[in-house]
DNA sequence: TGTGTGAGTAAGTATTACTCACCAAAACTT
DNA sequence: AAGTTTTGGTGAGTAATACTTACTCACACA
Protein backbone atom coordinates (compact mmCIF):
# COMPACT_ATOMS: atom_id res chain seq x y z
CA UNK A 1 0.00 0.00 0.00
CA UNK A 2 1.31 3.72 -0.85
CA UNK A 3 0.23 6.46 1.48
CA UNK A 4 -0.28 9.70 -1.14
CA UNK A 5 0.27 12.22 1.59
CA UNK A 6 -2.79 14.47 0.59
CA UNK A 7 -4.29 13.25 4.26
CA UNK A 8 -3.64 14.00 7.72
CA UNK A 9 -5.14 11.11 9.78
CA UNK A 10 -5.01 10.49 13.51
CA UNK A 11 -1.69 8.51 13.51
CA UNK A 12 -0.17 11.10 11.76
CA UNK A 13 -0.58 13.77 13.82
CA UNK A 14 -0.01 11.87 16.91
CA UNK A 15 3.48 10.89 15.84
CA UNK A 16 4.19 14.26 15.32
CA UNK A 17 3.32 15.24 18.43
CA UNK A 18 4.61 12.43 20.35
CA UNK A 19 8.17 13.46 19.08
CA UNK A 20 7.70 17.37 19.11
CA UNK A 21 6.96 16.25 23.25
CA UNK A 22 9.64 13.75 24.14
CA UNK A 23 12.20 16.90 22.65
CA UNK A 24 10.97 18.99 24.57
CA UNK A 25 13.38 17.06 27.36
CA UNK A 26 15.36 14.93 24.97
CA UNK A 27 17.78 15.60 22.02
CA UNK A 28 16.24 14.01 18.65
CA UNK A 29 19.14 11.31 18.57
CA UNK A 30 18.58 10.46 22.39
CA UNK A 31 14.43 10.12 21.29
CA UNK A 32 13.73 6.48 20.04
CA UNK A 33 11.20 5.55 17.46
CA UNK A 34 10.09 3.15 20.35
CA UNK A 35 9.45 5.66 22.47
CA UNK A 36 7.52 7.88 19.82
CA UNK A 37 5.48 5.17 18.95
CA UNK A 38 4.36 4.24 22.60
CA UNK A 39 3.67 8.22 23.48
CA UNK A 40 1.71 8.61 20.46
CA UNK A 41 -0.01 4.74 21.00
CA UNK A 42 0.87 3.62 17.62
CA UNK A 43 3.02 0.47 16.71
CA UNK A 44 6.29 1.43 15.37
CA UNK A 45 5.70 0.50 11.85
CA UNK A 46 2.90 3.46 10.91
CA UNK A 47 5.69 5.71 11.73
CA UNK A 48 7.12 4.38 8.34
CA UNK A 49 4.08 4.76 6.76
CA UNK A 50 4.00 8.06 7.05
CA UNK A 51 7.48 9.36 7.14
CA UNK A 52 10.70 7.53 5.28
CA UNK A 53 12.46 7.82 8.02
CA UNK A 54 12.95 9.24 11.65
CA UNK A 55 14.82 12.38 10.26
CA UNK A 56 11.66 13.04 7.44
CA UNK A 57 9.41 12.75 10.73
CA UNK A 58 11.54 15.54 12.10
CA UNK A 59 11.26 17.61 9.64
CA UNK A 60 8.14 17.58 8.92
CA UNK A 61 7.61 18.44 12.53
CA UNK A 62 9.43 21.59 11.95
CA UNK A 63 7.58 21.84 8.72
CA UNK A 64 4.39 22.41 10.72
CA UNK A 65 6.03 24.77 13.27
CA UNK A 66 7.67 26.88 10.96
CA UNK A 67 4.56 27.25 8.92
CA UNK A 68 2.77 28.93 12.01
CA UNK A 69 5.84 30.70 12.75
CA UNK A 70 5.73 31.92 9.41
CA UNK A 71 2.26 33.28 9.56
CA UNK A 72 2.50 35.26 12.77
CA UNK A 73 5.91 36.73 11.52
CA UNK A 74 4.24 37.82 7.99
CA UNK A 75 1.24 39.11 9.92
CA UNK A 76 3.12 41.53 11.70
CA UNK A 77 5.44 42.78 9.37
CA UNK A 78 2.75 43.81 6.95
CA UNK A 79 1.33 45.89 9.79
CA UNK A 80 4.47 48.57 9.78
CA UNK A 81 5.63 50.94 7.09
CA UNK A 82 9.25 51.78 7.29
CA UNK A 83 11.99 49.19 6.75
CA UNK A 84 13.88 49.19 9.80
CA UNK A 85 10.41 48.92 12.01
CA UNK A 86 9.71 45.88 9.59
CA UNK A 87 13.34 44.70 10.14
CA UNK A 88 12.84 45.10 14.05
CA UNK A 89 9.59 43.44 13.93
CA UNK A 90 10.96 40.71 12.80
CA UNK A 91 13.82 40.16 14.97
CA UNK A 92 11.32 40.94 17.72
CA UNK A 93 8.33 37.76 17.14
CA UNK A 94 11.60 35.70 15.36
CA UNK A 95 13.54 35.98 19.67
CA UNK A 96 9.91 35.90 21.21
CA UNK A 97 9.20 33.10 19.07
CA UNK A 98 12.05 31.12 19.86
CA UNK A 99 11.77 31.79 23.36
CA UNK A 100 8.39 30.65 23.91
CA UNK A 101 8.84 27.61 21.99
CA UNK A 102 11.95 25.87 22.51
CA UNK A 103 11.47 22.75 20.89
CA UNK A 104 10.99 24.64 17.04
CA UNK A 105 14.18 26.85 18.10
CA UNK A 106 16.29 23.52 18.75
CA UNK A 107 15.61 21.64 15.54
CA UNK A 108 15.67 24.79 13.56
CA UNK A 109 19.14 25.43 14.94
CA UNK A 110 20.72 22.23 16.61
CA UNK A 111 19.22 19.83 14.86
CA UNK A 112 18.17 19.40 11.20
CA UNK A 113 20.85 21.84 9.22
CA UNK A 114 23.87 18.98 9.07
CA UNK A 115 21.57 16.25 6.66
CA UNK A 116 22.20 17.05 3.39
CA UNK A 117 18.21 16.06 2.90
CA UNK A 118 16.42 18.75 4.80
CA UNK A 119 17.71 21.29 2.20
CA UNK A 120 15.12 19.28 0.00
CA UNK A 121 12.44 19.00 2.69
CA UNK A 122 9.23 21.21 2.53
CA UNK A 123 10.46 22.50 5.94
CA UNK A 124 13.44 24.26 4.20
CA UNK A 125 10.90 25.99 1.42
CA UNK A 126 9.56 27.42 4.45
CA UNK A 127 12.70 28.78 5.58
CA UNK A 128 13.12 30.34 2.15
CA UNK A 129 10.17 31.90 2.21
CA UNK A 130 11.14 34.20 5.69
CA UNK A 131 14.58 34.76 4.22
CA UNK A 132 13.32 36.18 0.86
CA UNK A 133 10.81 38.26 3.18
CA UNK A 134 13.64 39.50 5.09
CA UNK A 135 15.40 40.07 1.75
CA UNK A 136 12.69 42.01 0.03
CA UNK A 137 12.74 44.32 3.52
CA UNK A 138 16.24 45.14 2.95
CA UNK A 139 15.79 45.69 -0.92
CA UNK A 140 12.89 47.96 -0.31
CA UNK A 141 14.50 49.88 2.40
CA UNK A 142 17.60 50.80 0.19
CA UNK A 143 15.51 51.63 -2.52
CA UNK A 144 13.53 54.08 -0.41
CA UNK A 145 16.52 55.52 1.01
CA UNK A 146 16.60 53.98 4.64
CA UNK A 147 19.22 51.96 4.47
CA UNK A 148 22.81 52.71 2.72
CA UNK A 149 22.66 51.87 -0.42
CA UNK A 150 26.39 50.40 -0.51
CA UNK A 151 25.64 47.72 1.87
CA UNK A 152 25.04 44.34 0.00
CA UNK A 153 21.51 42.95 0.58
CA UNK A 154 22.28 39.74 0.83
CA UNK A 155 25.06 40.00 3.55
CA UNK A 156 22.49 42.48 5.76
CA UNK A 157 20.40 39.59 5.79
CA UNK A 158 23.15 37.17 6.82
CA UNK A 159 23.87 39.01 9.63
CA UNK A 160 20.40 39.56 11.02
CA UNK A 161 20.02 36.02 10.51
CA UNK A 162 23.05 34.95 12.20
CA UNK A 163 22.53 37.28 15.03
CA UNK A 164 19.04 36.82 15.82
CA UNK A 165 20.41 33.05 15.89
CA UNK A 166 23.37 33.68 18.30
CA UNK A 167 21.37 35.88 20.17
CA UNK A 168 19.18 33.54 21.51
CA UNK A 169 21.62 30.45 21.28
CA UNK A 170 22.84 30.13 25.01
CA UNK A 171 19.24 30.96 26.22
CA UNK A 172 17.86 27.80 24.00
CA UNK A 173 20.89 25.23 25.15
CA UNK A 174 20.78 26.53 28.17
CA UNK A 175 17.01 26.68 28.56
CA UNK A 176 17.09 30.25 29.99
CA UNK A 177 15.34 33.12 30.39
CA UNK A 178 15.43 35.31 27.12
CA UNK A 179 14.07 38.85 27.65
CA UNK A 180 13.40 38.85 23.75
CA UNK A 181 12.11 42.17 23.43
CA UNK A 182 15.55 44.00 25.36
CA UNK A 183 17.85 42.01 23.04
CA UNK A 184 15.69 43.24 19.91
CA UNK A 185 16.42 46.68 21.22
CA UNK A 186 20.14 46.32 21.42
CA UNK A 187 20.51 44.48 18.46
CA UNK A 188 18.76 47.38 16.29
CA UNK A 189 20.64 50.09 17.96
CA UNK A 190 23.99 48.33 16.69
CA UNK A 191 23.08 47.04 13.34
CA UNK A 192 21.43 50.28 12.29
CA UNK A 193 23.23 52.70 14.04
CA UNK A 194 26.95 50.97 14.21
CA UNK A 195 29.12 50.08 17.02
CA UNK A 196 31.73 52.58 16.24
CA UNK A 197 31.39 55.53 18.74
CA UNK B 1 43.44 -1.51 31.27
CA UNK B 2 42.93 2.04 32.41
CA UNK B 3 43.91 5.08 30.03
CA UNK B 4 45.11 7.53 31.84
CA UNK B 5 44.66 10.53 28.93
CA UNK B 6 48.19 11.85 29.11
CA UNK B 7 49.84 9.73 26.24
CA UNK B 8 49.27 10.59 22.32
CA UNK B 9 49.86 6.87 20.94
CA UNK B 10 50.07 6.41 17.30
CA UNK B 11 46.60 4.61 17.09
CA UNK B 12 44.97 7.58 18.50
CA UNK B 13 46.04 10.11 16.32
CA UNK B 14 44.75 7.59 13.44
CA UNK B 15 41.64 7.29 14.37
CA UNK B 16 41.34 11.31 14.84
CA UNK B 17 42.82 11.91 11.48
CA UNK B 18 40.42 9.12 10.09
CA UNK B 19 36.96 10.28 11.34
CA UNK B 20 38.67 13.83 10.02
CA UNK B 21 39.35 12.46 6.39
CA UNK B 22 35.70 10.25 6.67
CA UNK B 23 33.80 14.11 7.31
CA UNK B 24 35.03 15.82 4.65
CA UNK B 25 32.28 14.06 2.70
CA UNK B 26 29.99 12.67 4.86
CA UNK B 27 28.32 13.86 7.91
CA UNK B 28 29.05 12.62 10.89
CA UNK B 29 26.02 10.60 11.61
CA UNK B 30 26.49 9.01 8.67
CA UNK B 31 30.39 8.10 9.29
CA UNK B 32 30.45 4.46 10.84
CA UNK B 33 32.95 3.50 13.57
CA UNK B 34 33.71 0.51 11.36
CA UNK B 35 34.29 2.92 8.21
CA UNK B 36 36.62 4.81 10.90
CA UNK B 37 38.45 1.77 12.56
CA UNK B 38 39.49 0.65 8.47
CA UNK B 39 40.38 3.60 7.51
CA UNK B 40 42.99 3.53 10.84
CA UNK B 41 43.91 0.90 10.15
CA UNK B 42 43.02 -0.62 13.99
CA UNK B 43 40.13 -2.54 15.17
CA UNK B 44 36.97 -1.26 16.13
CA UNK B 45 37.42 -1.75 20.48
CA UNK B 46 40.69 0.30 19.93
CA UNK B 47 38.69 3.65 19.47
CA UNK B 48 36.90 2.79 22.81
CA UNK B 49 40.01 2.45 24.23
CA UNK B 50 40.80 6.11 23.70
CA UNK B 51 36.93 8.11 23.74
CA UNK B 52 34.48 6.74 25.82
CA UNK B 53 31.83 7.29 22.70
CA UNK B 54 31.54 8.03 19.18
CA UNK B 55 30.61 11.77 19.80
CA UNK B 56 33.50 11.84 22.21
CA UNK B 57 35.86 11.10 19.39
CA UNK B 58 33.94 13.90 17.54
CA UNK B 59 34.24 16.39 20.52
CA UNK B 60 38.16 15.52 20.73
CA UNK B 61 38.31 16.24 16.79
CA UNK B 62 37.33 19.65 17.26
CA UNK B 63 39.05 20.15 20.15
CA UNK B 64 42.69 19.64 18.09
CA UNK B 65 41.19 21.71 15.51
CA UNK B 66 39.93 24.58 17.56
CA UNK B 67 43.44 24.68 19.52
CA UNK B 68 45.33 25.24 16.11
CA UNK B 69 42.85 27.88 15.10
CA UNK B 70 42.88 29.71 18.47
CA UNK B 71 46.81 29.73 18.08
CA UNK B 72 46.23 31.88 14.84
CA UNK B 73 43.64 34.10 15.67
CA UNK B 74 45.20 35.21 19.34
CA UNK B 75 48.56 35.61 17.28
CA UNK B 76 46.96 37.47 14.45
CA UNK B 77 45.07 39.57 16.82
CA UNK B 78 47.86 40.37 19.13
CA UNK B 79 49.57 42.36 16.24
CA UNK B 80 46.72 45.14 15.81
CA UNK B 81 46.55 48.27 18.04
CA UNK B 82 42.86 49.11 18.01
CA UNK B 83 40.12 47.33 18.81
CA UNK B 84 38.28 47.81 15.54
CA UNK B 85 41.07 46.65 13.97
CA UNK B 86 41.09 43.66 16.01
CA UNK B 87 37.64 42.92 16.24
CA UNK B 88 38.09 42.81 12.12
CA UNK B 89 41.01 40.40 12.36
CA UNK B 90 39.12 38.22 14.47
CA UNK B 91 36.14 38.05 11.72
CA UNK B 92 38.46 38.17 8.62
CA UNK B 93 40.78 35.09 10.27
CA UNK B 94 37.91 32.94 11.59
CA UNK B 95 36.25 33.44 8.07
CA UNK B 96 39.49 32.28 6.36
CA UNK B 97 39.97 29.21 8.79
CA UNK B 98 36.44 28.20 8.31
CA UNK B 99 36.65 28.89 4.47
CA UNK B 100 40.10 26.88 4.31
CA UNK B 101 39.34 24.03 6.89
CA UNK B 102 35.33 22.90 6.03
CA UNK B 103 35.49 19.72 7.91
CA UNK B 104 36.60 22.09 11.46
CA UNK B 105 33.53 24.89 10.46
CA UNK B 106 30.87 21.55 10.08
CA UNK B 107 31.66 20.00 13.28
CA UNK B 108 31.77 23.35 14.68
CA UNK B 109 28.56 24.94 13.56
CA UNK B 110 26.43 21.65 12.57
CA UNK B 111 27.19 18.57 14.68
CA UNK B 112 28.11 19.07 18.07
CA UNK B 113 25.82 21.86 19.59
CA UNK B 114 22.92 19.58 19.77
CA UNK B 115 24.51 17.23 22.39
CA UNK B 116 24.97 18.68 25.92
CA UNK B 117 28.03 16.46 26.96
CA UNK B 118 29.57 18.83 24.44
CA UNK B 119 29.31 21.60 26.34
CA UNK B 120 31.00 19.78 29.23
CA UNK B 121 34.07 18.88 26.88
CA UNK B 122 37.37 20.42 26.37
CA UNK B 123 36.07 21.95 22.45
CA UNK B 124 34.08 24.04 24.48
CA UNK B 125 36.77 25.27 27.13
CA UNK B 126 38.49 26.22 23.69
CA UNK B 127 35.14 27.83 22.29
CA UNK B 128 35.11 29.83 25.67
CA UNK B 129 38.29 31.11 25.44
CA UNK B 130 38.07 32.74 22.14
CA UNK B 131 34.51 33.83 22.69
CA UNK B 132 36.64 35.25 26.03
CA UNK B 133 38.96 37.28 23.84
CA UNK B 134 36.37 38.51 21.83
CA UNK B 135 34.51 40.06 24.48
CA UNK B 136 38.13 41.70 26.17
CA UNK B 137 38.49 43.73 23.02
CA UNK B 138 34.91 44.87 23.06
CA UNK B 139 35.27 45.65 26.99
CA UNK B 140 38.48 47.69 25.62
CA UNK B 141 37.53 49.40 23.21
CA UNK B 142 34.73 50.45 25.07
CA UNK B 143 37.03 51.72 27.84
CA UNK B 144 39.10 53.54 25.08
CA UNK B 145 36.20 55.52 23.67
CA UNK B 146 36.49 53.55 20.40
CA UNK B 147 33.04 51.70 20.44
CA UNK B 148 30.31 53.59 21.92
CA UNK B 149 29.66 53.26 25.64
CA UNK B 150 25.82 52.07 25.45
CA UNK B 151 26.39 48.57 23.94
CA UNK B 152 26.10 45.73 25.79
CA UNK B 153 29.71 43.68 25.44
CA UNK B 154 27.72 40.52 25.72
CA UNK B 155 24.65 41.53 22.53
CA UNK B 156 27.83 42.89 20.99
CA UNK B 157 30.19 39.79 20.71
CA UNK B 158 26.85 37.26 20.17
CA UNK B 159 26.19 40.09 17.26
CA UNK B 160 29.50 39.18 16.02
CA UNK B 161 29.91 35.64 16.74
CA UNK B 162 26.69 35.09 14.86
CA UNK B 163 27.31 37.75 12.28
CA UNK B 164 30.04 35.19 10.88
CA UNK B 165 28.87 31.92 11.47
CA UNK B 166 25.93 32.60 9.53
CA UNK B 167 27.86 34.79 7.05
CA UNK B 168 29.50 31.23 5.84
CA UNK B 169 27.12 29.20 6.37
CA UNK B 170 25.73 28.70 3.36
CA UNK B 171 29.20 28.41 1.97
CA UNK B 172 29.79 25.73 4.45
CA UNK B 173 26.78 23.29 4.32
CA UNK B 174 26.86 23.87 0.22
CA UNK B 175 30.49 23.82 -0.02
CA UNK B 176 30.57 26.99 -2.43
CA UNK B 177 33.77 29.21 -2.70
CA UNK B 178 33.77 32.05 0.29
CA UNK B 179 35.71 35.28 -0.29
CA UNK B 180 36.57 35.79 3.46
CA UNK B 181 37.88 39.47 2.60
CA UNK B 182 34.90 40.66 0.91
CA UNK B 183 32.69 39.52 3.35
CA UNK B 184 34.50 40.85 6.32
CA UNK B 185 34.67 44.51 4.78
CA UNK B 186 30.67 44.19 4.36
CA UNK B 187 30.42 42.98 7.86
CA UNK B 188 32.54 45.78 9.36
CA UNK B 189 31.14 48.34 7.84
CA UNK B 190 27.57 47.31 8.98
CA UNK B 191 28.82 46.49 12.19
CA UNK B 192 30.87 49.63 12.98
CA UNK B 193 29.00 52.33 10.89
CA UNK B 194 25.40 50.81 11.19
CA UNK B 195 22.89 50.06 8.31
CA UNK B 196 20.95 53.35 8.72
CA UNK B 197 20.98 55.58 5.98
C1' DT C 1 -21.59 -8.55 -3.20
C1' DG C 2 -17.23 -7.80 -4.31
C1' DT C 3 -13.20 -4.89 -4.75
C1' DG C 4 -9.98 -1.49 -3.83
C1' DT C 5 -7.95 1.54 -0.46
C1' DG C 6 -6.63 3.96 3.66
C1' DA C 7 -5.28 3.10 8.48
C1' DG C 8 -2.99 0.31 11.40
C1' DT C 9 -0.55 -4.05 13.44
C1' DA C 10 2.98 -7.61 14.67
C1' DA C 11 6.93 -9.75 14.09
C1' DG C 12 10.72 -9.61 12.28
C1' DT C 13 15.97 -8.11 10.18
C1' DA C 14 20.22 -5.67 9.62
C1' DT C 15 23.04 -2.35 11.04
C1' DT C 16 25.94 -0.31 14.26
C1' DA C 17 27.56 1.66 18.53
C1' DC C 18 29.62 -0.26 22.25
C1' DT C 19 31.75 -4.15 25.67
C1' DC C 20 34.69 -7.53 27.43
C1' DA C 21 38.12 -10.90 27.87
C1' DC C 22 42.52 -11.47 26.34
C1' DC C 23 47.46 -10.64 24.53
C1' DA C 24 52.20 -8.96 23.81
C1' DA C 25 55.51 -6.07 24.92
C1' DA C 26 57.41 -2.00 27.06
C1' DA C 27 58.33 0.20 31.53
C1' DC C 28 58.79 0.33 36.29
C1' DT C 29 60.22 -2.08 40.98
C1' DT C 30 62.93 -4.34 44.01
C1' DA D 1 67.35 -10.24 36.53
C1' DA D 2 62.92 -11.50 37.94
C1' DG D 3 58.57 -10.01 38.84
C1' DT D 4 54.87 -6.72 38.37
C1' DT D 5 52.31 -3.09 36.29
C1' DT D 6 51.06 -0.32 32.53
C1' DT D 7 50.25 0.61 27.71
C1' DG D 8 48.78 -0.26 23.04
C1' DG D 9 46.18 -3.18 20.71
C1' DT D 10 42.94 -7.33 19.15
C1' DG D 11 38.67 -9.87 17.94
C1' DA D 12 34.69 -11.86 18.95
C1' DG D 13 30.84 -10.81 20.78
C1' DT D 14 26.03 -8.13 22.53
C1' DA D 15 22.26 -4.94 22.87
C1' DA D 16 19.86 -1.51 20.93
C1' DT D 17 17.42 0.56 17.45
C1' DA D 18 16.13 2.25 12.84
C1' DC D 19 13.76 0.26 9.38
C1' DT D 20 10.95 -3.74 6.54
C1' DT D 21 7.60 -6.86 5.27
C1' DA D 22 3.63 -9.51 5.37
C1' DC D 23 -0.61 -9.20 7.09
C1' DT D 24 -5.49 -7.49 8.95
C1' DC D 25 -9.52 -4.80 9.52
C1' DA D 26 -12.97 -1.31 8.27
C1' DC D 27 -15.45 0.77 4.95
C1' DA D 28 -16.62 3.36 0.76
C1' DC D 29 -18.87 2.68 -3.36
C1' DA D 30 -20.16 0.74 -7.82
Amino acid sequence: MKHKGNTNPPGRQKIIEALTRLMWTKEFHAVTTAEIAELAGVTEGLIYKYFKSKKELLHQVLNELFTRFNQTVFERVAHKASAIEKLEIVIHSSLEYYAANRVFARILLLEVRNSPDYFSSEAYTRVRAYAAKILEIIQNGIHKGELRPDIDPLIFRKIILGTMEHACLGEIIFTRELDALAVTRHISTILFNGAKA
